[in-house]
DNA sequence: TTTGCACGTAAAGATCTTGTGACCGAGCCT
DNA sequence: AGGCTCGGTCACAAGATCTTTACGTGCAAA
């Protein structure tokens, strides 16, 4: 297959598709000593494929800052009497930082004090593994619900550009007017350097399984085309594999255009003006 | 609720404190049967000034939605086994709730299920009181972490100006008269540069899911753009994207300028200043 | 080359979304 | 109690979009 993905010949960068996963992808940071511990916890995360990073001693509030965590894990106990006070730091500093303290025996003024200073949640240890996480996922998850319109970035491939914030596809600043659905499966398409079958973008787009017969991706390919056409005309987009599905590539067209292209340097200005207008 | 809704007719301003308070008042209900926990509870929460309201029954998902509770205490031991299911319910329609579980001697596995169905703390009875409402008031502080940036300052949308302190929106010193949901929604719109959905309009004004086929939030924006058209007739603010939801962008629409483009020959710098003056 | 499919294309009809006005109940003030 | 505002629902109409259907075209195997 043609491997040669062309985000080179847009002269764009084009956005990488695992954007999304990552976001979601639980990034944390352990602040322990205990060595059992660590190792019991870390099998865990690693399992359910966090980003994970251990630390024995505390670090600076810009330091993490520029992790960009989603969680911190702490043991007071570890850091004396001065623990309060960077709980306190920590928690005002970031308040979209999810602090979770796990640390062993306590009194309830303690806990108190600690949830007071701004932790969400405070763990007795020793404590399973498996507990612990859910009581930090809890914590991410109401912290998510705020900032969840953490979108995708826009991305470009050869004259399009893809606005998932936007729900639509543009072309110098020109929206292509496509239809949600429409946009949708250019999205998905977009999203993936692999062949798709029809069921597969139809249960993707649609939701739900696609009945025999339907030929309802292949008109919506077709408008698709055609409004990709009408925008951007020496390019195509959308390609069919016979008796399989549709791949997105953006490649150039016909001859006669590459050798203009060569010769004006890859614009043909009358040819966009006469568009525009 | 906002009962000095009328006195900003003068276009001056007005003290906001009311409405202010009742928004950091704790709001909550307690589902348990415990006397002497619910008797302790009581007299802490009374002291802190706290909403509270018992129960000693489950409440229907729709009952707790009138009640606008911030936070939801349970025990799930007098639910029996419908209690699981009750808790995911309510986790899944009220997103925005604090839901804290405090109940008797549980499994790893029983506290496990609870926070992955949605809880956001699970107490171990017997607690003491005042550790129990530091969980609660940490599960609520973040939440309200969200829609509580405190004190925003006022912007400018084309011809609008929003006033987050006061709760209303202006032209030219003048108030649009929204209501109190009329100009949440629009402060919400304003907020974000991107299709909003209309299930995220109401979960994050309303504070729970969205009901299928609601049309609520189209009700609401119908007003807001009544009330924009009439302070500010030759601005659109909230447009339409049919099949995804509303998207809020300042533009000048065509009747107007169309014929004053003319005469200025495609630039109508005064038009600005005409219409402030 | 012929034949059987798969696909491209177009348009009409069905379906879904949205704008809109009227209406009703709850809560609040007088 | 009565009038008011506000929030929310309903039904209808106008559009926009989607699905279905029909037929032409091109691919691939025999």
């Amino acid at each position: 297959m043609s491997t040669e993905r062309s985000e080179t010949l847009a002269g764009h960068a084009v956005s990488p598709p695992p954007a999304q996963r990552a976001q979601n992808r639980l990034r944390l940071a352990v602040l322990d000593r205990d060595p059992g511990f660590m190792q019991v916890l870390s099998k865990r995360l690693d399992a359910l494929g966090c980003e994970y990073r251990p630390l024995t001693a505390p670090l600076g509030v810009d330091a993490l800052v520029t992790m960009r965590l989603n969680a911190l894990v702490l043991d007071l106990a570890i850091l004396g009497p001065t623990g309060w006070n960077y709980l306190e730091q920590v928690c005002n500093r970031l308040p979209g930082l999810a602090v979770v303290v796990c640390t062993g025996p306590s009194s309830v003024a303690q806990r108190v004090r600690g949830l007071r200073l701004g932790a969400d949640a405070w763990v007795t240890k020793p404590c399973h593994a498996e507990e612990l996480i859910c009581v930090i996922e809890a914590a991410v998850r109401r912290h998510r619900r705020a900032e969840m319109p953490a979108l995708e970035a826009a991305a470009s491939f050869g004259q399009i550009t893809i606005r998932p914030d936007l729900y639509q596809a543009y072309v110098n600043e020109v929206s292509l007017e496509l239809t949600a659905r429409e946009f949708e499966i250019l999205h998905l398409l977009s999203g993936s350097d692999r062949v798709l079958r029809r069921e597969e973008i139809y249960e993707r787009v649609w939701g739900y399984a696609m009945a025999h017969g339907d030929r309802s991706v292949d008109v919506f390919v077709r408008k698709l085309r055609q409004k990709l056409r009408a925008g951007s005309p020496d390019w195509s987009y959308i390609h069919t594999h016979f008796g399989v599905g549709y791949r997105f590539a953006p490649e150039r067209e016909s001859s006669v255009e590459a050798e203009l292209d060569l010769i004006t340097g890859g614009q043909a200005p009358e040819l966009d003006s006469a568009l525009a207008g």
